[in-house]
DNA sequence: TCTTGGAATTTTTTT
DNA sequence: AATTCCAAGA
């Protein structure tokens, strides 16, 4: 016997409803499976099951997960159980997979080879351009916001004709004009958008039926992993490859549907038994992940929600502490709590390591107090997302370089480029150029190599121009035999960028660093496996660099505890979590308050964040937070009162304890409480359940005394002029405690009042 | 053309 | 608070 599990060992871990999943002939088969019920086991079991047992080739076997990380882990387990790696088999996110799709038919979509990904910054930069283009001005419509609808409209599959059909208002009818000239754009810089990724593989099977039959013929297992997160043009795309031979295995959870803000469609879960008819459905209810005290409050958290298909999750594991609740006094108590207790926990009895531990939030600014914090005290951590790597400024000019080494035609690659470092080359010089180019149907970087197309310019702006297509081409020459860190090291030095940074001050100094990290990189980036035939290293690198998650940069080795929003922490799970900053406003974040379909998308994110924990969960919540530089009032989270309060172990902290604003009410359960009676009929929209309302707090006693009338964010309020609206926030406390209310007016909008002034009327209407 | 200072603006979440 | 945008001045 070799290397690799043999069949009997593949399946004799497995659970009845594991192994059913497992050995499923052909045909389609939904999994529902619940947070830590062993769905990622389920996946490459099943796919080295496939292999070794049905001599499936694995180069006939598409595998698509949430984040790249999650395909390289799954290739490596699947190679320990089979011995041997899967090595023609494609595993990657749609994303990633898509743009090996269109990389591998670049002509038929209007592409070439080396085209270029767009990233989000990319992208909105080129709707800005277009906007002008349009006279459109960029004050009155939001670029951002026009990137946004165009964005949603494509994973809607959304057409630029539908749209414009579809448009009503100003604003949409606006950005219908900026989607009709984006496709043109983006074939003329020769790039693409995230969302094009999805759009232009759908496109490309709808209109070549040879290049569908091609993949159809392929790939003749198809597997979806995290399938409740899949939106309209993910899911055609899966039912366009696997539609004819149906072998489609996709796995799920209703409850962590967390993406429909980005066109993600619950219904695709909902609804696979339709589109894929005889689909054999498989439960996995069973959780191997989490205590019995934790699941019973993951199970409480959700349950408000009433758009679910509705499951049980039933604990495995022996029973453990209770979760806690730890009111705090502002965002830095609540930072200090938390690093006092990961410490007490590291070098307490239980030793607790600190890679096993994670500190979730809703919004990536949450990081920063804690992070500061744990600097201070020297715990080493680690943070996904917020300014990712490759987002910082020394970087992107960095890759704007090597974008446009790779790809000629990228106009925005070479706007940035040719910014840095200061050529003399302004506004005036490079419009000037670009109309030029337009007029010679050429791109920036080929007008400004070409003398008798800058005639019109300044003979000073002439030489940059020519001096720096001339510098392109060289390093265009280079990259054909260079790996990319001797291409970026000539590049470097080319530009002179060490003096340019270096002018900068210390904060220069720092970005050299970040320059080197770049460079070292690049220089350990290899071109893995199963690689594309006739890529050259710089395409690969690129592509590899935009489709990078900041998830997918996590090294598990370190000892360091682990930062990140609740988003990133999808599948992932820890034995200790904490989730901070559960206040009304914050989570469930004020907007989702304007629908059910959001606040419950939310509830998930709870839900979510609450089954990561393995043994040991902490909630937090503060009394007050700094939110845009302002330090604001808050109000423990709706989610929190509805959960039992037997369920949780509540506390606060000393400051808080000690901070004169505990007095009305006691989060100690032993006390007596008082409730806060005149927050919540109102608080409450018409037709909704009287919720109780067990940690909701009054500020202060000192508050209580005052005038000034207490709101909830969502409320309805009504003002003596400006009539009814919404608030939107609340900002300070006690007599500067103000509102942000937005009013039914149009007219009126948005508008910040101090309550204390303002004469609100709540409710009605 | 580039710098600078004040104003305006922050979508929460991400491939 | 922090970044980004814009207009005026060097």
């Amino acid at each position: 016997m070799t290397a690799g599990a043999s069949a009997r060992d593949l399946l004799a871990t497995l659970n009845d409803a594991q192994r059913e999943a497992v050995e499923h002939g052909d045909g389609p088969l939904l999994v529902l499976a619940g947070a830590g019920s062993g769905k990622t086991r389920v996946l490459t079991t099943r796919i080295a099951h496939l292999v070794r047992e049905r001599s499936v080739h694995p180069g006939s076997i598409l595998a698509v997960t949430f984040t790249n990380k999650a395909a390289g882990e799954m290739r490596e387990r699947i190679a320990g159980l089979l011995g041997v790696d899967p090595r023609h088999m494609w595993a990657g996110t749609f994303h990633s997979i898509g743009a090996r799709i269109v990389r591998a038919h670049a002509e038929l979509v209007g592409r070439t080879r080396s085209y270029t990904i767009y990233d989000e910054d990319d992208y909105v930069a080129l709707v800005r351009r277009l906007m002008e283009r349009l006279n459109i001005s960029a004050r009155d419509t939001s670029p951002q916001a026009v990137a946004a609808v165009i964005s949603d409209a494509k994973n809607k599959l959304i057409s630029e004709t539908e749209f414009t059909n579809l448009a009503r208002d100003a604003f949409t009818k606006a950005a219908a004009r900026v989607y009709g000239g984006l496709e043109g754009a983006l074939r003329q810089n020769n790039a693409a958008t995230f969302d094009d990724l999805l759009t232009l593989p759908v496109e490309l099977f709808e209109k070549h039926a040879e290049v569908r039959k091609l993949y159809q013929d392929r790939f003749q297992h198809i597997l979806v992993d995290e399938y409740q997160d899949t939106n309209r043009a993910q899911y055609r795309l899966v039912a366009l490859l696997g539609s004819v031979h149906g072998n489609v295995t996709v796995v799920g959870d209703d409850d962590q549907s967390i993406y429909g803000w980005r066109g993600a469609d619950i219904r695709n879960i909902l609804d696979f038994e339709r589109d894929f008819p005889s689909a054999a459905i498989v439960r996995l209810e069973v959780n191997y992940r989490s205590t019995p005290e934790i699941l019973q409050l993951a199970n409480a958290a959700i349950a408000p929600n009433s758009e679910r298909l509705g499951k049980t999750l039933r604990a495995s594991r022996p029973r453990g502490p209770k979760p806690r609740l730890l009111a705090s006094l502002d965002e830095r108590d609540e930072a200090d709590y938390i690093t006092t207790e990961i410490e007490k926990r590291r070098y307490g009895t239980s030793a607790v390591p600190y890679r096993d531990v994670a500190v979730l939030y809703r919004t990536n600014a949450q990081s920063r107090p804690i992070e500061e914090t744990l600097r201070r005290k020297n715990i080493p951590y680690r943070i996904v997302g917020a300014v990712r790597f490759y987002d910082r400024r020394e970087i992107r000019d960095l890759l704007a370089y090597l974008k446009l080494i790779a790809n000629a035609r990228d106009d925005e690659a070479f706007r940035r480029a040719i910014a840095v470092p200061k050529r003399g080359l302004g506004d005036t010089s490079i419009d000037a150029l670009a109309t030029a180019a337009t007029g010679a149907a050429k791109s920036l970087l080929e007008a400004a190599g070409d003398e008798s197309l800058t005639t019109a310019l300044r003979p000073a702006a002439r030489t940059a121009l020519a001096d720096f297509a001339r510098l392109i081409a060289q390093l265009f020459e280079k990259s054909r035999d260079a790996s990319v860190d001797e291409l970026l090291r000539a590049l470097v030095s080319a530009i002179g960028y060490e003096a340019v940074l270096r002018a900068e001050g210390p904060e220069g100094v720092e970005r050299l660093e970040n320059v080197q990290s770049l460079i070292d990189g690049a220089a350990e980036f290899v071109v893995d496996e199963g690689a594309e035939v006739g890529l050259t290293p710089l395409d690969h690198y690129l592509q590899r660099t935009t489709l990078v998650a900041g998830i997918d940069i996590l090294d598990p080795n370190a000892d360091a505890v682990t930062l990140m929003t609740l988003h990133n922490a999808k599948g992932l799970e820890f034995p200790t979590v904490f989730i901070a900053g559960l206040e009304e406003g914050l989570f469930p974040i004020a907007r989702a308050r304007e629908s059910d379909t959001q606040l419950e998308e939310e509830r998930r994110l709870f839900y979510v964040g609450i089954t990561r924990a393995e043994e040991t969960l902490i909630l937090t919540h503060a009394r007050s937070r700094r939110r845009n530089g302002e330090q604001m009032g808050s109000l423990p989270s709706s989610f929190l009162n509805e959960l039992p309060r037997e369920l949780v172990q509540s506390s606060a902290t000393v400051r808080l304890r000690g901070s004169g604003r505990f007095g009305a009410f006691s989060d100690d359960p032993a006390e007596p409480r008082a409730f806060v009676h005149r927050l919540t009929p109102s608080a409450r929209r018409p037709g909704k359940p009287v919720e109780r309302r067990p940690f909701a707090a009054s500020s202060s006693a000192a508050d209580e005394s005052q005038d000034t009338p207490l709101f909830y964010t969502g409320e309805r309020v009504k003002h003596p002029r400006f009539g009814s609206g919404t608030i939107a926030e609340l900002a300070g406390v006690g007599r500067e405690a103000k509102v942000v209310v937005d009013f039914d007016d149009s007219a009126v909008g948005r508008k910040r009042l101090v309550i204390a002034f303002a004469g609100l009327e709540r409710g009605l209407g």
